[in-house]
DNA sequence: ACCGAATCTATACGGGCGTATAAATCGGCG
DNA sequence: CGCCGATTTATACGCCCGTATAGATTCGGT
């Protein structure tokens, strides 16, 4: 087709190399070699195109950082854990543009029920196949649908998120994959002393 | 003080229930019935106005959030995360806008260095304290500049803002605290197992 | 009472934005 | 060819924004 797969393109390359809330109409026009009615034409409006646009991108991300954590069936799940936090906080350094995008995205969605949506199905789908891996490296049979597996795979994109917020504000605050991963075993051990009495307390 | 402490005023309320993003220079005068030219003469622009103010709202935040952690110093570990967790997820209801405003703040940091350095330093005193948390109920001796506190804090800090933004995406997708808990010690059963082989293979 | 500095007021400026409109062009088909 | 709907072009419109300017006012110190 014509100008709306070439601002579907330019509106893709524009969102990982200046970032979702400062692409103007113009922008956009300039990058596609097309006519700044043509947007409205094709998409109502910008926000309309970038939103068709953004899908698609992070989709994309979201798929490698899957395919991060499918290597080496046989690691045990923190290990998993580790290899996939390892694998994004080095991935990070090379998407910087394209994260702040996100997390600006992230912001516009209050607005914009169809960006909304269109995030929280992103991450419903991510959670999904994250718990398919926890449930796969349990190996007792649970299955991903689990509660506790969706627990899990809620709380490693957390981790991934939250990482990446705090490198992006302060690359040089956040701990190596490897001191995460002394810090948490550290932890556990004071929480479920090998001595083994119990378990926390929860209802 | 005269306009510079009412634009103060109005831009922490802005931040509160507007977003960071969607304030114009005429909003902040509206609500400090002061003057448009006084924003330049008291703070040079107004996102020096905004940056002013953002300190302050954000660092009463993290406040509440390290009281929250505070409570019970008997409690393990794991167990103060989940509570410190649950009083997050339980708290973001009643700050849906700030919180907005906060991802706002993070995307346009980006490009403003003096708020990006006051969000990094924010994020380093707040680990600082979580950090003397977790040394303070490991209970063995460790100090909180020990390299794994501050990994386990900035672990503890980066899932709250990711079970933040899960959680403002789609609410109903994340799991409660108890389910948190319950997959976390899943995880680490599993990980560890308590036949005791051995700890994953990490240097 | 007076003066200079600090503060406040009113308004103007220039610019960039997203969108709408109307005319030109293209492309398939009778 | 001649028509018509789909697309592309060029441009105009109106809005709102952040900031600057210049004059009025207030206030502390003497």
């Amino acid at each position: 087709m014509g100008h709306r797969d070439d601002l579907l393109a330019a509106a893709r390359t524009l969102l990982e190399d200046k970032g979702y809330a400062h692409i103007t109409a113009r922008d956009l026009v300039a990058a596609s070699g097309t006519n700044l009615a043509s947007i409205g034409y094709h998409f109502g409006s910008k926000s309309g195109l970038l939103n068709a646009a953004i899908g698609t991108v992070f989709e994309e991300w979201t798929d490698q950082l899957a395919e991060l954590a499918m290597a080496d069936p046989t690691a045990s799940p923190i290990e998993r854990g580790h290899v996939t936090w390892a694998a994004w906080l080095a991935g990070l350094a090379g998407k910087r543009r394209l994260l702040v995008s996100y997390i600006e995205a992230l912001a516009q969605a209050e607005r914009a029920p169809d960006l909304r949506q269109q995030l929280a199905e992103l991450y419903r789908t991510c959670r999904l196949r994250v718990a398919d891996l926890v449930a796969e490296s349990l190996g007792d049979g649970t299955r991903g649908d689990d509660p506790r597996c969706r627990a899990v795979a809620t709380f490693v994109v957390a981790v991934c998120d939250g990482l990446a917020v705090q490198w992006l504000v302060d690359p040089d605050g956040v701990p190596t994959p490897d001191e995460l991963l002394a810090g948490l075993t550290t932890l556990w051990s004071a929480s479920f002393p090998p001595d083994g009495n119990d378990s926390p307390g929860h209802t």
